[in-house]
DNA sequence: TTGCTTGCAAAAGGTTTGCATTAAG
DNA sequence: CTTAATGCAAACCTTTTGCAAGCAA
């Protein structure tokens, strides 16, 4: 399943006309395998050997061709990053900024509506939901 | 109609025990009136007299009573901020940054999914639209 | 080869913080 | 009165930038 990802990912790069350089690679890889909405920082303490410029130079790259989208969870200054491989959005915590994944809501129709609307001509969607985790409702509650 | 969202601002935050100070009270009436989906910066720059610290204190205590909320707009670095008095979503330019309203699309239920397949207990949502403005794509064409 | 990418360091700049002063309730 | 809010400046820290060196294609 991830080698497919992965395929997918050298394959835009390429056709893009970007470079597969090992740097890239690295980041692709750890961005695809992992699934803790990570900050930059956190992939640069994962990814060895790589500057920060480098992580953001990559990153820029896979969110202007939509592999990765960026999340603000509004509890650290950070800018998240997620691999996006299947259409999902975010749930974030706003008491201990977790992100979890969801789904089960059909937003296909929301492009063609805000296009009719506005006149833009959509190239992407991002949706965020804030509220309580689980963990931090029991905490609340005590 | 502006009358009753100043009052309507007035009264959530006395409801809440934040006192009714002249800064907070020319920052929302300026929050109320304008459209253009303002940064602190710009903020700062029309409400007289006010420094910056004050300026972010005070949109820190409306987003959180849900009376104005932020836009990233993914071409500056600044965060953005708007009224939110009554439901809508963002559609923002991807080329020139700008940000232009929209709301013929229904979100009612994404609270309610949300909830039931993350169990996150849900206090808001952030929907933000990317793609070309009219202008833009003109530009574009040539 | 050759031009995109990297890697390093330094800079930028939006936002936050500390604290003495002021004023709302 | 009392405590929260203001105003100012300095600090913070994520992200960006510049450029010489390296390496895919």
């Amino acid at each position: 399943m991830e080698n497919k990802d992965l395929t997918l990912v050298v394959n835009t790069l390429k056709e893009h006309g970007y470079k597969l350089t090992s740097p890239r690679k690295q980041i692709v890889e750890y961005m695809i395998s992992t699934h803790s909405h990570p900050t930059a920082e956190m992939i640069h303490r994962e990814v060895k050997n790589l500057p920060v410029s480098t992580i953001y130079n990559t990153l820029e790259i896979l969110i202007k061709l939509h592999l990765v989208i960026e999340i603000d969870n509004k509890n650290d200054d950070k800018t998240h990053y997620d691999y996006f491989g299947t259409p999902h959005y975010h749930v974030v915590c706003t008491n201990c900024g977790k992100i979890v994944d969801a789904e089960q809501f059909d937003f296909s129709k929301l492009p063609e509506s805000a296009e009719k609307e506005t006149g833009y001509q959509v190239t992407g969607v991002s949706i965020e939901v804030f509220g309580l985790c689980p963990d931090c409702q029991k905490l609340k509650d005590k």
